[in-house]
DNA sequence: GAGTGGTCTAGACCACGTT
DNA sequence: ACGTGGTCTAGACCACTCC
């Protein structure tokens, strides 16, 4: 029996193979199908996978090409910080050292972007596992989005966490980078002398609303963000 | 006309609202597609992908229960680093810093884990946008699983370009991390004092053999890398 | 106009795991 | 045993876009 696994391991080969080099067109789902002796519906599910991982692209009535800059992908998941304390076998804990209402204004462009005045939460809060700094993390909440934010009581609940369950969101952005800690990380993380942050912003949005910001900063030397891999053979 | 794209927004929707909380069953397919007027095909794909955003959990005759800890993930594509900066409208350079052929040894484990006396080529690069430092790369190649790697000039073709078009690979695992950099990380990067480097690792393999360990080190506070989101409605 | 992908249908069989 | 998800089929209609 052929599945859409086959085809997709098939076209795989095929195109690692050179037999489709990046700009080439690839057959129809038609021709693949009566190639491989399957419905249409299985060729097309197989070549929408590889499309999905960006090593083919797809356009109606021009086919599908071998895509040229075959850069690769990651999924990278990024764990509720108690989870990942918990899944490493440490104890987790949890402290609120910061919480303002501000006036949305220009401190938030680029962060939270809110609408001009819209009360803003700010939250800045500490996660530990085995009592040791591990996430320091600085929150903006939009309130006009996520009124029901005002009365939680975010020293029993973190911001992540309550988040998650009570508000919806429709998109959201990820940065990723090194920095130099700020005198507040270095500080609250407790960082060695010349340790570095690694350092993870977070935007969301629920549709053309921003619902939250986020900052969260690990101490480098003691973090690593691992992913399993996204393409597939 | 009810689309999977309208079912899965009405479920994502439905969890959000919180009619299933965590650990909640949702209806099966069936039910799903009959409450849409669709065929039970519809209502498969639609829950199918929440799936794979880890929103639900999907299991056999136990049905669809929504996800306990639902972390986010992010899909992050790493690009191959000329077409990043030729992207940035910036200019690419190119530069072989080393290249040595090794017996497989203790040096590499953890990195490449190459079969026991495996020759191992290893190659340092640099890649710089205007002329300036961008990216330190530091990488293994297994001779053993690439033999034609020994006689490609790499002074003229970067070694991920060629390993892109020239070289299948069935799997690859990418860490993240912040680090202080070493001493050749501060002089070839040139880095400012006390600037941190970001650091990706990939490792790929072939089936059950390894291809290539790499090694790739950025300037901290000129790098970011972005990711699109994974989760939708 | 015609060929391609995008999606839906109604039905079917099967694998799996709970009961 | 039986209900669930996993997948396939053969057909269909449509949207898009290239020619």
């Amino acid at each position: 029996m052929t599945g859409y696994r086959d085809i997709k391991e098939a076209v795989l080969r095929r195109i690692h193979a050179g037999e489709w080099p990046p700009g080439a067109l690839i057959p129809s789902e038609a021709d693949l199908a009566a190639e491989y002796g399957t419905a249409r519906g299985t060729a097309n599910r197989a070549i929408r996978e590889l499309a999905e991982t960006g090593l083919v692209e797809r356009r109606r009535r021009a086919g599908t090409r071998v895509t040229h800059r075959a850069g690769r992908s990651a999924l990278v998941a990024i764990p509720i910080v108690r989870a990942e304390i918990e899944a490493a076998g440490r104890r987790y804990g949890y402290a609120l050292l910061d919480r303002r209402i501000e006036p949305g204004d220009q401190r938030h462009i680029g962060r939270l972007d809110p609408q001009a005045g819209a009360p803003v939460l700010a939250l800045t809060c500490l996660h530990l596992a085995d009592g040791e700094p591990h996430q320091l993390e600085d929150r903006l909440i939009g309130l006009d989005v996520v009124p029901d934010a005002r009365d939680v009581d975010f020293t029993a609940t973190s911001p992540n966490e309550w988040l998650v369950r009570a508000v919806p969101y429709s998109r959201s952005e990820h940065i990723f980078s090194a920095a130099t800690p700020t005198e507040d990380d270095r500080g609250r993380l407790r960082l060695r002398p010349d340790e570095p942050v690694f350092l993870i912003e977070r935007r969301t949005w629920l549709g053309a609303k921003p619902v939250t910001w986020v900052r969260l900063a690990h101490p480098g030397a003691r973090y690593r963000m691992a992913s399993r891999d996204h393409d597939a053979a």
